[in-house]
DNA sequence: CTATGGCACGGATT
DNA sequence: AATCCGTGCCATAG
């Protein structure tokens, strides 16, 4: 029947049920995550080693596939119609020297790497070449808090460029893990955090605004002066001053130090570093799509054959802990090898099946379940949902979006139910929009669209005013 | 009387 | 087995 090749690079393996368990574990962690994890394995385990990445000549890139790099030669990898998958052993654009550092320090803690270089590598991909440079200069200008500690205007002035160039590289900054780093100020800080957690959870009204108005009222917890000068109850000042306390941080560096080392406590990043990238090769309509795979360590994680040879060679006496890292190493190494073919694999399929989606937004994206996807992969429904879960990818227009978009069985109506919307004359009653989406083939229940509309914050119709009046089409 | 939001049920999905 | 999602029914607001 469907006869895809299966795991096309992979020679046969054990089947055993640690290999499995292991391999399911990693799938579902994200790129980020998931390089916190080896580097953790790579610390207390000798007999893993990191060889050097393959780097193209051409474009400078890392990857992780064998032969010549997929992006600057595909004629050479990939059929023509198919997308180009290629596969990124890490975020390549700082070049740290952490995996000496990791090595040497195997025995001590963790190699530290400091916030800059941290968020350095989250925001890279996002940013155009000519404006790492600001980036990277602003970052280092950061205190301990990871507040910005010079005034805006010293960077564009220091590099001759416009007030809102800079400003934009800052909010990149800024929604990069921890979030609000590089504000100028703790207000800036928690506004941006607020923003960014108001996108998966609802937050307190007037939140901002109190921020914005009162945070010195805040922080003497004068709730009451408070309330008075920006008009609310006190029991709402207190109730974002509350929310605040457990979910806001003014000083974003602090956080990053405090959890990153000690453990998973801390609350699971909402934005994080892409797992992919998708980009079309060129502007042509036919242009094959490019999708880069983050999957940190991939091919260059790999036994140390000097430990492999070495374990025959040692006496008797402490055999014991050097073969269980040995076989611990090649289970890891043999887990990640899996876990990027099965990634791979995925988005391979995806970037097939939602091309339109990818490149013309929303309304294109064809409904599909995992379920549907594991059995063409030939793999477990599970294995995807483990493979979609945590995972993020970037879009060609920018934008970074969970994976688990690509599965929304919603999303088409809702965007023709946001056009309707935004087209209507005057406003239009639920039951009224469902039987024009009803025209439009989406048959759904006057019901069903009002939980839309709440899904996408839209008004009822009576809130609604004939919108604005420069309609223009 | 019409338009919405709440609750809850059943089927699909994970 | 647990969860999510669309839908119907009903109460309530306008």
């Amino acid at each position: 029947m469907l006869q895809t090749q299966l795991r096309p690079s992979t020679q046969l393996r054990p089947l055993t049920t640690a290999h499995l368990a292991q391999t399911m574990a990693l799938i579902e962690l994200s790129a980020v995550e998931l390089e916190q994890k080896v580097q953790a394995e790579l610390a207390k385990n000798p007999a893993l080693e990191v060889k050097d990445a393959r780097r193209c000549p051409v474009c400078k890139r890392q990857y992780a596939d064998k032969g010549p790099c997929p992006r600057c030669h595909p004629a050479q990898t990939q059929q023509p119609d198919q997308p180009i998958v290629f596969v990124s052993p890490r975020y390549d654009f700082v070049h740290t020297r952490r995996d000496e550092e990791t090595v040497q320090e195997r025995d001590g803690q963790l190699a530290k790497e400091d916030l800059p270089t941290y968020v350095l590598k989250q925001i890279a991909p996002e940013l155009p070449t000519e404006d790492r440079q600001i980036a990277a200069f602003i970052l280092s200008n950061l205190d301990e808090d990871g507040l910005l500690e010079i005034p805006i205007i010293e960077v564009a002035r220091y590099y001759h460029v416009p007030l809102s160039r800079v400003g934009g590289v800052i909010a990149l900054i800024q929604h990069a893990d921890p979030i609000g780093v590089g504000s100028p100020s703790p207000q800036d800080a928690l506004l941006v955090q607020l923003e960014v957690l108001a996108e998966h959870q609802s937050v307190p009204p007037h939140a901002p605004t109190a921020i914005q108005e009162g945070m010195d009222l805040l922080s003497r917890h004068q709730y009451a002066e408070l309330a008075r000068q920006i008009n609310i109850q006190v029991n709402q000042v207190e109730e974002i001053a509350r929310f605040m306390c457990d979910n806001l941080n003014p000083f974003p560096g602090r956080a990053y130090w405090g959890d990153i080392r000690t453990g998973q406590s801390d609350t699971p990043p909402v934005f994080t570093q892409p797992d992919a990238i998708i980009t079309p090769v060129d502007d042509s309509p036919e242009a094959p799509l490019v999708v880069e795979v983050f999957s940190p360590y991939a091919g260059i994680l790999r036994v140390n054959p000097l430990f492999r040879q070495a374990i025959n060679q040692v006496a008797e006496n402490n055999t014991e802990q050097w073969k269980s890292d040995l076989g611990r190493a090649e289970l890891l190494v043999k887990c990640l090898q899996q876990r990027t073919t099965t990634i791979v694999r995925l988005m391979r399929r995806l970037a097939v099946i939602q091309r339109e989606f990818i490149l013309h937004g929303d309304k294109h994206l064809r409904p599909q379940t995992r379920a549907s996807l594991a059995k063409e992969l030939q793999v477990h429904e599970s294995t995807i949902s483990r493979a979609v879960s945590s995972k993020s990818v970037q879009m060609p227009n920018g934008h970074i979006i969970p994976l688990s978009k690509f599965f929304d069985r919603s999303l088409q109506v809702r965007t023709a139910l946001k056009q309707i919307i935004e087209e209507e004359k005057s406003p239009l009653s639920d039951s009224a929009i469902s039987i024009l989406l009803d025209e439009q083939g989406y048959s759904v229940a006057r019901r069903t669209v009002a939980k839309y509309r709440a899904m996408e914050g839209i008004l009822p119709s009576h809130l609604r005013q004939s919108q604005d009046v420069v309609e223009v089409s």
